[in-house]
This record gives C-alpha cells, structure tokens and sequence, in this order.
DNA sequence: GCCCCTCGAGTTCT
DNA sequence: CTCGAGGGGC
C-alpha cells in the first residue's frame, strides 16, 4: 500500500510539472497523448485506492491555469470535458453503465461529430454576442471577445427564424443564454496559414488544432480575422429556463439562430445504431472540409441527463467516441542505432508516442541507411506513420511541408554504438555490421536467438535477463548457459526461486534437443531454420557438418556457395570451434536423430504433395499448429504464395497474401474449409 | 544470364 | 509482414 502512495504521489507530481509547463509556460515537454496517459494512470489508481484521493489532486480540477495576457471570466457552469471511448468495448460499457444508472427507461443517444478544435462558450445578452470565453480549466477562461467576433459564423446578433411546426420554439432570444460550441479550423484555411508562415520562414502548425488554439490566443485581432476560423455550436444554457427536451432539440435551435452544427448528426436508439453511425461517418472523413477526431454521443433527453448527472468532472451522460487512426503524424525525436546479433547497424526512429489503430507506437525502424537517404527522415521531421496490413508500423514519408528550417541529415556513425568497435558496409550491401567479436550487443542477440522457440526453446530466456547476464559478466558466450552457478541467477534483479527453477529446467531440458535446433541457434549466416534441417539430415551430426569440406556442404539442398563459404568460415573459427567443444562437455546432444518414418496414411491425403500457404489469424489453432497439421498429412507449408502454391488458407484480418493468392489465381480456403478438410482425412 | 521461389533477418506492443 | 538476397531452374 505504501507503494502505491509512492506511485501516486509520483504521478500528482509529474502531471503538475507537466501542465505548468504546459498551461502556464506553454512549452510543454510531453506530448499530450503522454499527458492523458500520465492522467489515465492516475486515475485508475486512484480509482483503485479511493482513500488515497486528495482534492489538490490534479485530477480534482479540469484543466490547466489561464495564462497572462487576457482577462478571466468564471464560467456560470463549468464546461466539463467528456470522457472518452478508444474502443467499441469502451462505448459498450458506456452504454452498459447508462442503462445500469436508469433502470427501466428507454435511453435514445445523439450522436454528432466530434470537431477537433478548442471549446468556447459564448455569451449573449438580449441577443447580442457580448463575450466569447475559452473552456480554460473548465471553471474560468481567458476572454477572447475581439478575436472571435472576427469569426463570421459566430452570430454577432442572433437570429430568430420562425420554429418548424413540429419543433418546440424552445427559450426566446431575448434574455442571458450561452452557446457552447468548437472553434476549427477548416483544413484549406490550415493549409493557407502554413504555407505562408513557411514562407515567412515561421514554425508550421503541427495540426488545425493547435493553429486554431494558437490563434485564437493571439492578442491580435487582425491576425486572427486573416485565418478564416469556424464555429459549430453544440451546446445552450439559457438564465432561468429548463433545458430543451432533447438534444436534438437543442441543436435545431441553434440552427434556426444562426449557428452551423454537425453536419452530421444521427438519433440512435441502441448501441447498435451507435455503432453503424460510427461506421458511416468513418466513412466520410476525409471528405469533410475539417478535421473530427471522433463522434460524440450524448443521452438525447434532457430529463434523463439530468438524472444521470455528472461527476466532478466529466457528465456521466456523454461519451467522446475515438477512432484508431490508421495513419498518424508525429515528430521524430531521435534516430537510434542498434545492433542486432549478427552486428547489423539498424536505425530506428524514436518519436513521440502517437495512439495508432489501438495500440501506442513510439518507434519505427527505418531498416538501413539507404531507406533513411530514400525518405530522407531527419530528426525533428514531422512523419506520416501506419501499420499497413500488418502490427508493424512503418515510416511512410515525411511531411516535408512542415520541416522547420534547416534541419541536418542522418549519418550513419563509423563506429558500433555499444562497443564502439569498427563497421563495414561491404560494396553493394545495404547494411553495414560491427565487425568486433565481443560486441555485447552481438552477444545478446545470439543468446536470444539460442534461446527461442525455434532453436533451443529455453523459455524464461528473455530480454531483461539476458541483459542482466551479459551486463554482469555471467554470460560470455551460448555455452555459459549450461554452466551458470543457480545462486547467482538467484540473487539477479525480478528473479524469484520459482522463476530461476524454471529456467535450469529449460536450459537442462534444451540439451537433449536434436541437432537441427542446436544448428539453427548457433546462428550462422544464412543458415536459417530450413537450411538447419537439411543439414542435419544429411549429415546425421555435428561432427560431419564440421567435416564436411564445401563441395559436400554445397551438395546439401538449398547450399551454394555463399552459404557454404559462410559455415565454412564459422567453424574454422577457434573461437566457435572452442564453443563447440563446451557445448559436448555440457552434455549437449550433437546429434540428428533418424528421420521418422512418412506419416501412415498420410500420402493419400488431401494435402499429400501439395503446397500451402497460411495467413490471417486462424480461430481453431495457431499459424504453426495449423503448419505442423499439414506437414503431418504430407503437405508442405510455405510462406509466400506463389505460381507453385496449391491453396491459401486464409484466417481472419487476412494480409496482402490474400491479394497475391487471387492475383495469381490460387485456390482460397477459408478456415471453415480447411478445418472440413482435415476432419475429411 | 534472367527470373521465380524461398529462405533469412529484422521488427512492435501487450 | 516485408524486404533483400541466395539457389536453382530454364
């Protein structure tokens, strides 16, 4: 528990420097995805340990401090933000909890665009637009009258056409109400306003949000006026009088007084209706002439919302839907450098985290230096980011219209960044490797690799250990594996009996392994998993493979000449030949066992002598469950599909190979089919 | 010598 | 999953 106060008041910490920085110095140091993580995290702690919750929490107040420069008016409500929905479970739940609160009733939602611009509340008197106030930190704002009267659809005078029959004429004019709304601006606006500060060889605007905040904070009227701002109003209060019915309503009186709202909008009964408008606006986004970062959705009747209430800060009524963005644009921060095990120089952009189709991305690799010459990456570039068919996310371009002034261009450095030892890029290759032996991150890498599944499956082997052991000295080599002392493993850091248990077991159980996986962790280049296998099917152990003079090893299947040269000048290595050596002393098998005998039954099956490729996520089992099922009925499982492939099974959230596979005229079964199949034999 | 098929290698986040 | 590159068929 002590911990948890610790955490907590961590984070109170944190945020507070965070948004001092942000709200009252206005550089901030954190993007604000990173701010509402931080915020998050605390919330659900506090969530969590209700007790520890003290009211000069950051979480007890909306937002952050008015900054110098204008004046302050304390809004007669605070303008509450909405909490918000990143997923259709979270909407569910949204959902679940409003029906839950009223039991009984039939709940009818409005769901509108949700504009991403900054809140603003205006206020009129006897139908004139006398102030205009920023949410600020959702009790008081920064007056900015002058700059948002220079916004042509804010009526400076509301009009008043005649209510339509069927329409309640709701509040007159005439007293003190105030309309809630978003400030945007439009994306052609956007685009004038950076061209011409580049030209003025200013700071573009990352995005229409920031340039429509940043302008309606301007002190300059004139400025503000040149950047053709928008408002869509969304929101009525009006002195002494009860809300509308439904929010419906309330927007079609903003309409008939003059006001643009969403122009799309949609009265949805049910979670499904949600879902399908959801669904139809995504459709339309790149058409709108603004940018909406998601859909708001709001109990239509008022009577209702009243009964739900709200909480210190957000409506318990109200959610704001987010989409996963399938493309996101961020800063590069940093160009790292790694070094993978067999001494490749990688780099990797470092940006600001950015929330991309669900999940947060923080880095991409850029491959080699020839694709951060193609893209021409530099940090501090701002980059277009997707995942394309797959989890990775890649750099797609860079937004060269928004690179602030002169920014300097990437170089490769000349020596390894973790050990500093010598690089070489051979002629006409596109990576460059660290030539040392001892490079600790090599070493680290070839340890991951003995240890994965497909090599010497020692589970429990993973990173932070392996950095431990390497840091430490422990571990010099794969061999160190099998003589490590259990007591100092014991002592490392996150290592717990059980843990260190279950480890020797592995690595014990890891020496009876046949000698494909043993060759295949090694890691020599170019002998991969396949090329593992043929060679210790054919030469039975790994005596002979040592042996074996290159023309025997080039009579392997799938050997030529650069692989041959390649485990020629492995073992010839003293170093490697010496591991070897360890690697029999530990008691290691060196051995392939004898072939087992083809599979009963298997050659009249389906699959006998046909070749299949897997994609997409299979329900019933896993990719290499489903492989393993065909080799064992006589098939062969490849990984691209090609002129030579019988079938594609295709799992759901299939990839490009689906594409490929109709492109080429491959026969598709779906999973259904496929498991049809196997039943069949 | 060209082209197709595969294999190898690197990779993100939860 | 994708890219680069080795192997091997034609």
């Amino acid at each position: 528990m002590g911990d948890i106060r610790k955490d907590i008041e961590g984070l109170r910490r944190e945020i507070r420097h965070h948004e001092h920085r942000y709200y009252v110095l206005d550089t901030p140091e954190i993007s604000d995805f990173e701010f509402d993580q931080l915020m998050r995290r605390l919330q659900e702690l506090e969530a969590a340990h209700p007790e520890l919750v003290t009211p000069d929490s950051p979480t007890q107040r909306v937002g952050g401090e008015p900054a110098e420069g204008f004046d302050v008016h304390v809004h007669a409500a605070p303008m509450l933000s909405l909490d918000n929905a990143y997923s259709l479970d979270e909407l569910r739940e949204f959902d679940a909890r409003v029906r839950k609160l009223i039991p009984g009733e039939a709940v009818a939602y409005a769901a509108e665009l949700k504009f991403d611009g900054l809140s603003m509340s205006l206020l009129y008197e006897n139908g004139r637009m006398v102030k205009a106030v920023t949410r600020g930190d959702g009790l008081r704002g920064e007056v900015v009258t002058a700059n948002i009267r220079t916004i042509r659809t804010v009526p400076l005078m509301l009009e008043a056409r005649g209510a339509g029959e069927r329409e309640p004429a709701g509040p007159s004019a005439a007293g003190r109400l105030e309309v809630r709304g978003e400030v945007v601006m439009p994306l052609a606006s956007f685009e004038r306003v950076n061209r011409s500060r580049r030209e003025a060889d200013e700071a573009p605007f990352a995005n229409p949000r920031n340039a429509a905040a940043g302008t309606v904070r301007t002190l300059d009227a004139r400025v503000v006026a040149g950047r053709r701002l928008d408002f869509y109003a969304y929101g009525l209060l009006v002195e002494g009088a009860a809300p509308l019915p439904t929010h419906l309503d309330t927007l079609r009186w903003l309409n008939r007084h003059g006001f643009k709202t969403s122009p799309l909008v949609r009265e949805c009964a049910d979670l499904a209706a949600l879902e399908a408008f959801i669904e139809d606006v995504r459709g339309r986004m790149p058409d709108l002439p603004f940018e909406i970062d998601g859909v708001v959705v709001k109990v239509n009747a008022a009577a209702l919302q009243a009964r739900l209430g709200a909480t210190a800060k957000i409506p318990r009524w109200a959610v704001a839907y987010k989409y996963p963005a399938r493309q996101a644009t961020t800063r590069v921060l940093h160009i790292a450098v790694q070094v993978g095990r067999t001494g490749a120089l990688t780099p990797v952009a470092e940006f600001d985290p950015v929330l991309l189709d669900g999940s947060t991305v923080s880095r991409a690799t850029l491959h080699n230096p020839e694709e951060v010459r193609r893209l021409d990456v530099r940090v501090g570039d701002w980059v277009l980011i997707e995942k394309g068919g797959d989890v990775i996310p890649k750099v797609v371009q860079v937004i060269t219209s928004r690179r602030a002034g002169e920014l300097p261009e990437f170089v490769m450095p000349e020596r390894c960044p973790v050990c500093g030892g010598t690089v070489h890029r051979p002629e006409g290759e596109a990576v460059a490797r660290c030539e040392s032996a001892d490079c600790p991150a090599k070493l680290k890498g070839s340890l991951l690799h003995f240890a994965s599944r497909r090599a010497m499956d020692i589970q429990g082997l993973g990173e932070a250990l392996v950095d431990q052991l390497v840091d430490k000295g422990l571990v010099a080599g794969v061999a160190d594996l099998y003589t490590m002392d259990f007591d100092t493993v014991v002592a490392l850091e996150r290592m717990g009996r059980k843990s260190a248990e279950n480890l020797f077991a592995q690595i014990d159980a890891s020496r009876a392994h046949p000698l494909h996986r043993l060759l295949f962790g090694l890691g020599i280049r170019f002998v991969g998993e396949r090329t593992a296998q043929l060679l210790a099917r054919r030469f039975g152990a790994l005596d002979a493979v040592m042996a074996a003079p290159e023309e025997e090893l080039r009579a392997t299947e799938e050997v030529g000449p650069v692989v041959a040269e390649s485990i020629r000048a492995f073992f010839a290595e003293p170093r490697n030949r010496a591991l070897v050596e360890r690697l029999r002393a530990a008691g290691l098998n060196l051995a392939e066992p004898e072939a087992p005998p083809a599979p009963a039954g298997g050659e009249d099956s389906f699959f006998a002598g046909k070749t299949f490729v897997l994609t997409g996520t299979l329900a019933a089992m896993s990719r290499d469950e489903a492989a393993d099922t065909i080799r064992a009925r006589g098939g062969t499982v490849t990984g691209s599909v090609s002129k030579k492939t019988h079938y594609l099974v295709v799992g759901a959230d299939a990839g490009s190979k689906l594409a490929r596979a109709q492109a080429l005229g491959v026969a598709v079964l779906d999973e259904a089919a496929f498991l049809e199949k196997l039943k069949a034999v």
